[in-house]
DNA sequence: TGTATAATATGACTACCGGTCAGTAAATGA
DNA sequence: TCATTTACTGACCGGTAGTCATATTATACA
């Protein structure tokens, strides 16, 4: 029977259908104010309907955060594939670029990734789902380390170790992209985030340009 | 009446009672997990007392966050006045350092600090509270951008803003703590904290070397 | 087509928690 | 001694995540 197939189909769809929902709603009023309720009114089913598709709660929010990270690693493909010729230190800014106009473009994705690594949100939600956020970061650093190591063959970087330049520039651009996502910190540093963005950057790449390690 | 006085000093032991308690048990159980009956179970006093003290479980958290940051200014405080003949670089090394001991030394405390930055904490706390934090962590980013000042002016450094610099810096390092706290995650990166620490400091202070801007 | 079976959906219900407040106890001062 | 202020208590309330017995709908097959 093809019935099968078409049950699955359906299936697939009302989980969409409860994922659009909750992404409305946690992304409007927050995921801590937001209730359960809220989303299945949202998807105009009951609250029971909502546990046959989602473990919990806070899965439903990983699901996001990984659709987030999905939707990064996207964009962080077309701009490392953008031109074939750049040099690595011109793509790293592009990569950088990207994410920043992702932070900005998607804050609520971004506030969700910058929040897994320092949250409780490995007791909430399944070990395998857990794994499997990590691992889809993993993939955009990893178009950072392979940049770094282009660089690193052609001459233009000095690094030992790509990926832990990777993960340190990386580092940096979150550390700054958190700390500048507070206005009131803005305020009082009287410093807009891009100036201190491609500050940040400028610095660190320097860096890379000479032995490091 | 020195009764007033005394009556004074109690109340603001209770209050530290409460705080201790609260420490306890939010660091054991972690925040969400712990309820504010355990709180009150730990401080040997009534749930009603609690609030007698503090307006929220959120206000509670905030008051222990501000502790924390009192406790790393006087590190930062320490490192930065240990030897008065210090060249800027080695005074922001000292002062990075004393950071990362502190994030190892207290994680809970840093954890609260990164989770600031992030959270929807100021729609639970006073703005007097939510202020008082702010003003607390920048006094902290002021020692370093003292120290840049500093290098600036014997010529060791080259910044045109010294508290872009510094905020630049501050952030790079956050965002290092934070990746590197997950131990799944340095698992995956094969690389441990401090040589990334190290590394993205390195990289840093490189680039204040010269013109950035 | 009629009916047994399986798949899917429902919402009343439970357990639990942050926060409140009417009432109690203790300290003070006259 | 007793009136008044101050400090404390814990039963209670509103609200929410998650469950489960029941209802509804779809499917398979005679």
């Amino acid at each position: 029977m093809a019935t099968n197939e078409r049950r699955a189909r359906e299936k697939a769809r009302r989980r969409q259908e409860i994922l659009q929902a909750a992404r409305e709603v946690f992304f409007e009023k927050g995921f801590h104010q937001a209730t359960v309720d809220d989303v299945a009114a949202q998807a105009e089913v009951s609250k029971g309907t909502i546990y046959l598709y989602f473990e919990s709660k806070e899965s439903i929010l990983a699901h996001l955060l990984l659709e987030g990270l999905t939707l990064l690693l996207a964009q962080l493909n077309d701009a490392y594939a953008a031109d074939q010729r750049s040099t690595a230190e011109e793509r790293l800014w592009r990569l950088a670029r990207t994410y920043l106009d992702f932070s900005q473009a998607y804050p609520n994705y971004f506030r969700l990734m910058m929040a897994f690594d320092r949250g409780r949100f490995r007791e909430h939600i399944s070990p395998e789902l857990y794994e499997q956020i990590l691992q889809q970061s993993m993939r955009s650093l990893e178009l950072v380390t392979q940049t770094i190591r282009q660089g690193i063959q052609t001459g233009a970087f000095s690094c030992d170790n790509p990926q832990l330049c990777a993960g340190a520039l990386w580092a940096a651009l979150n550390g700054v992209l958190v700390l500048m996502a507070n206005p009131l910190r803005r305020q009082m540093l009287s410093v807009e985030l891009e100036p201190m963005f491609e500050a940040t950057m400028r610095l660190v790449v320097r860096g890379l340009r000479q032995p490091v390690v």
